[in-house]
DNA sequence: ATTTTCGTGTAAGTTTTTCTGAAGACAAAA
DNA sequence: TTTTGTCTTCAGAAAAACTTACACGAAAAT
């Protein structure tokens, strides 16, 4: 019965008019300049007609072109409307994720405010769990993940990778032996990280730190070992020791002061945090939006809003 | 900026709930019901939540769904209204149809009222015209050719095969030599098609058919002979003798009784009717409707309204 | 109570559409 | 003039949509 037109050339169109520019609509919409323009051209077909002037100066609009365009507006502010109203319901603006306690602790928590204000309608549980969690059973969105990145039969992307650096409280870099070189933490507790999900390949412990860093005379094994890694940072917040820690748990104590890194030697790991999630959700509108923000975190670095402002 | 949700999972929504039936809305999109079904699942799996309670007896609305349709019909109506206007301007409602003078007048012209009516919108202007069209040069948006099918750099489609029969005035069918057989042909003149276009192969002229008749002793070379396929029927049509007619061009005159078929004896042509035009024009959505509605016309057969309601 | 019919759901594979990447054309800015 | 920015075009790659084929369950027919 009804005769639509091609919806996503008018969706580019739209864009496109917007901004007057097909590069800056290319932008926006995430796809290449050649994109649109085919886009565009395909509407000026079905319309059999032209929608821009292409002048030697810039692009204008035609008058049908125009006056298109508030109504185009008003629909797709309906169509978008009419989405609000589907995903609003029901348990879907609820979105679980689960993550390691630690990087929840440290990386995750401090930051979820910035995804609140970016999107107050969704609300986000966070699911702290030691155990990797079964997709089928508990009712978990989107995991993180340490690991080498193979989970098999769920889709899964990489977040952002992982190093390792040894920090302590500055305290320890005054009084009786500060920290001047790897030789001077023979005066002080190392402090281990014993979490589950440690990489046991090469350079996350302290044994291969220091062979790493050619110290022979200390024992590797001294001092306290916990089981998660924000136990470990903890500790060394506290003045307890040195520890080897994972630098993204680190970041937001190194940033507050409360930590400093006695050395320059940051060594990656061979482990990564990814993103994980059955197949079916990598379409939800509401995980789509927190994996693109997880990114935008992940590439941005610091906890700090003003640096996230600054990068914008 | 904008989080647009997929349109076209959305548009066959509005169908699916307007039904209430997936395969309803399948008919209406000329799909199939399993691709309803897949677009359907997309947009709940975008929304996160379900679209239909699939009860045991039928299919229905979540409260979300069903609260979102209105405002998704608005929407729809609002593109359809933007469409409109961009395709009312311009030239873009005036369709050039490129046609053979004889299928104009005897097969186009005759039913052109009928698609009027559907699509009072647009302009239909007809090039009858002996030549073959220039797309580049004429501004030509489809044409008819009669031929193999062959147009190299253009985008072709059947769109009706054509027979040969001869036909005559019913008049004929009285007096002193009436048609009875083939052999009676003897008393009354050929008239001939001459028509550039003529399919130069096989039983598409008078000596062609009388041999396959098994009639010897006729001059097949007897009678008029005129250049335009239309000709040749008008010439019938006045008792002028036996024209060897193409089907198509003698129909209306068949069904208003102006002519008879004298013998049961009809040999299909090796040429047939073909809709042609550049690739760009298949996106315009003028011509996009022209073509379907000859296509209807084409399998519907006869030029009488009546006929064609009752085919619907 | 079977059997048939009808409609939805799913999987695999194909077709169509859309997008990218690379190059070209053209004009404005340097 | 060279450089830069923007649109366009093309072939090929990637993604989306669709078809075909079949499974399943409920309603209708036998």
């Amino acid at each position: 019965m009804k005769n639509l037109p091609p919806l996503n050339a008018l969706k580019v169109f739209e864009a496109a008019a917007r901004h007057l520019s097909f590069t800056k609509a290319a932008e926006e919409l995430h796809v290449t300049p050649g994109a649109v323009s085919q886009q565009i051209k395909a509407l000026e077909d079905y319309i059999g007609g032209r929608l821009f002037r292409r002048t030697k100066r810039a692009l204008l609009l035609t008058d049908a072109a125009q006056a298109s365009l508030p109504i185009l507006r008003e629909a797709f502010d309906k169509l978008e409307e009419a989405s609000r109203i589907l995903t609003a319901r029901g348990d879907s603006k609820r979105l679980t994720i689960s993550v390691a306690p630690s990087l929840a602790a440290k990386w995750l928590v401090p930051r979820l405010d910035r995804f609140h204000e970016r999107m107050p309608e969704i609300e986000v549980w966070i699911s702290a769990d030691m155990e990797v969690v079964d997709f089928a059973v508990d009712d978990v969105d989107l995991a993180i993940r340490y690991g080498a990145g193979r989970y098999l039969g769920l889709e899964t992307e990489l977040l952002m990778e992982e190093s390792i650096l040894p920090v302590c409280s500055p305290r320890l870099l005054q009084g009786a032996h500060p920290l001047r070189s790897p030789h001077d933490l023979a005066h002080h507790p190392l402090l281990h990280d014993g979490s589950p999900d440690q990489d046991d390949m090469a350079n996350t412990n302290w044994a291969m730190w220091l062979k790493a860093a050619g110290v022979s005379e200390i024992d590797a094994k001294r001092g306290a070992k916990f089981n998660q890694s924000s136990l470990v940072i903890e500790a060394a917040v506290a003045g307890k020791g040195v520890a080897l820690a994972k630098q993204t748990i680190a970041l937001a104590d190194l940033e507050a002061g409360r930590l400093v890194a006695p050395f320059d030697l940051t060594t990656p790991s061979n482990f990564s945090y990814y993103l994980v999630h059955p197949a079916s959700k990598s379409r939800n509108a509401a995980v789509k939006a927190f994996k693109k923000w997880l990114h935008e975190e992940a590439a941005t670095g610091s906890v700090n809003s003003a640096a996230q402002i600054a990068a914008q």
